[in-house]
DNA sequence: CTTCATTTATGACTACAGTCAGTTTATAGG
DNA sequence: CCTATAAACTGACTGTAGTCATAAATGAAG
C-alpha cells in the first residue's frame, strides 16, 4: 500500500493505471460512509426507524456523533440513501423480467406487484421511506430518487409504446403522461396499502381497476 | 351565567332549553381547544410551521405547555387540525361553483384549480400539511381528513355520473373507480408543484393532459 | 523531516417535541 | 354550605436530532 502511495507521487497523473486517482482521504471517507450506510441499514432493519437513534449508528458505525452529520443532512435522509439503491434494483428487475407477450394491464400488474412485494418485507419502514422520498425535507435534492424514477417512468412508458404498436393500447396520448398517470394510481393505492387502509388483495384488485381505467381497457 | 347553572341543578335534565347540557367543565375544553387552534394558526401562517415551537403556541393560547398536548397529539396533529376545516370549505365550494354545462374535463380542471389556489397561498405550508395528511403518523387515524378524502371522491364521481348520463364520458368504470383515477393525478401533480418541480402554469398544462387520459378525451 | 494550510473528526452543547408526577379545579352527593 | 372524587392542568424533566468551537489528521511545499 506504501509502495503505491509513492508511486503516485513519482506520476501525478499518470492515465495507464486505473484510479489511484484517490489519496487516503478520499477512500478513508468513502470507507466511512459504507459503514455509516452499513449500520443505518441494519439497525432500521433490526429496530425499525424511530427505535434507533442517530448515536446508536454513529456508534455502530464507529464514529463521532458530529462526524454523522457530515455524511448525511438528517436522519431521513439516511434512510433514503439506504434503501434507494434497493428500490431502483427492484424496479429494475421487475422491468426486466415482464412477458413480453402478455396485455399491458397484466404486465403493469407485474411490474407493481413487485415492487409492492419489496415493500411488504416491513411494511413500516416503507411507509416512512415513501413519505420522506415524495416530500424530501430539502426541497430540490431527493438523495438519489429522480434517477428511480426516471427508471420507473421510462419503463413504463416503454411498455406503452411496445402495446400501442402492437396494436394493443388505444390511448393516444404522450407515453410519458400515461406512465405518470399509471405511476399516480400506484402511488395512491400503495398509499392505501402502507397506511393498512387496504390489505394486499385489496390493493391488487383495486390497483387493477385503476390502471384499467387509465389505458383504457375492460378491467 | 351564574342564574344560568342554579337553573340546572333544579332540573336535570331539561329538554326544553337548548343546551346546557354541558358544563362549564366542557365549555372551558372547548374555549381552550379554540384558543389552540387560532394561536396556532397565527404562528403557522405568520412564521412558518417550523419556526413555531410548542411552547409558543401554549403561551400564546395562554395554557402550559404539557397541557397543549392533551388536546393533540403532536405538532403535525394541529397543523391539520388547523387547516382542515378551510380545506373541506375550500373543496365544497369548488363544487359548488361548477359550470353543469361544460365538457367534464373543463369541470374537472375548475375544482382541481380552485384547490390549487389555495395551497399557492403559502406553498411551504401545503407541502407540511400535504405530507401529514397523507402520512398521518398515528395509523389508522388521520385527524378529520377522511371527510374530506369523501368529499372530493363523492364530488368527483358525481360530476362522472352526470357526464356519463348526458353521453359526454365513455368510461365505463365504476364511478368511485374513476373518481380515485383522477385524484391519485391531481394528487402527484400537485406534489410536482409543491416540490418546486413545476410552475402553475406548467401544473394546469400537464394536470389536463392527465385527466384527459383518465377520462379518455382529447386534452 | 518540518512547517503550514486545509480538510475532516469530535463530543459537549443547544433547542425542542413530548411525558409525567404532583397540583388545581370542577362536579356530585350529603 | 362542605367533602370526596374525578377530570383537567402544569412546568420541570427526558430523550434525541442536529450544531459548533476545537482538535486531529492529511497533504503540499520548503
Amino acid at each position: 500500500m506504501a509502495g503505491q502511495r509513492k508511486a503516485q507521487s513519482v506520476v501525478s497523473d499518470a492515465p495507464g493505471v486505473a484510479a489511484p486517482r484517490v489519496g487516503r482521504r478520499e477512500r478513508n471517507k468513502q470507507e466511512k460512509l459504507a459503514r455509516i450506510v452499513g449500520a443505518a441499514r441494519q439497525l432500521f432493519s433490526d429496530q425499525g426507524f424511530a427505535e434507533t437513534t442517530t448515536q446508536q449508528i454513529a456508534e455502530a458505525a464507529d464514529i463521532g456523533t458530529g462526524t454523522l452529520f457530515l455524511y448525511v443532512r438528517s436522519k431521513e435522509d439516511l434512510l433514503v440513501m439506504v434503501f434507494s439503491d434497493e428500490m431502483l434494483e427492484t424496479a429494475r428487475a421487475a422491468f426486466a423480467s415482464i412477458d413480453a407477450a402478455a396485455p399491458l394491464l397484466d404486465q403493469l400488474m407485474q411490474v407493481f406487484s413487485s415492487m409492492l412485494a419489496y415493500h411488504e418485507q416491513d411494511l413500516d419502514l416503507a411507509r416512512i421511506l415513501l413519505k420522506e422520498v415524495m416530500f424530501p425535507h430539502v426541497i430540490g435534492r431527493g438523495a438519489g430518487i429522480t434517477e428511480l424514477l426516471d427508471v420507473i417512468f421510462a419503463g413504463l412508458a416503454d411498455l406503452v409504446v411496445k402495446a400501442r404498436s402492437a396494436g394493443k393500447c388505444h390511448q393516444e396520448a404522450p407515453p410519458l403522461m400515461i406512465a405518470e398517470n399509471l405511476f399516480a394510481n400506484y402511488y395512491l393505492d400503495l398509499l392505501g396499502r402502507l397506511g393498512g387502509r387496504t390489505t394486499a388483495v385489496q390493493f391488487h384488485s383495486r390497483l387493477r381497476q385503476h390502471l384499467a381505467i387509465t389505458i383504457n381497457v375492460p378491467a
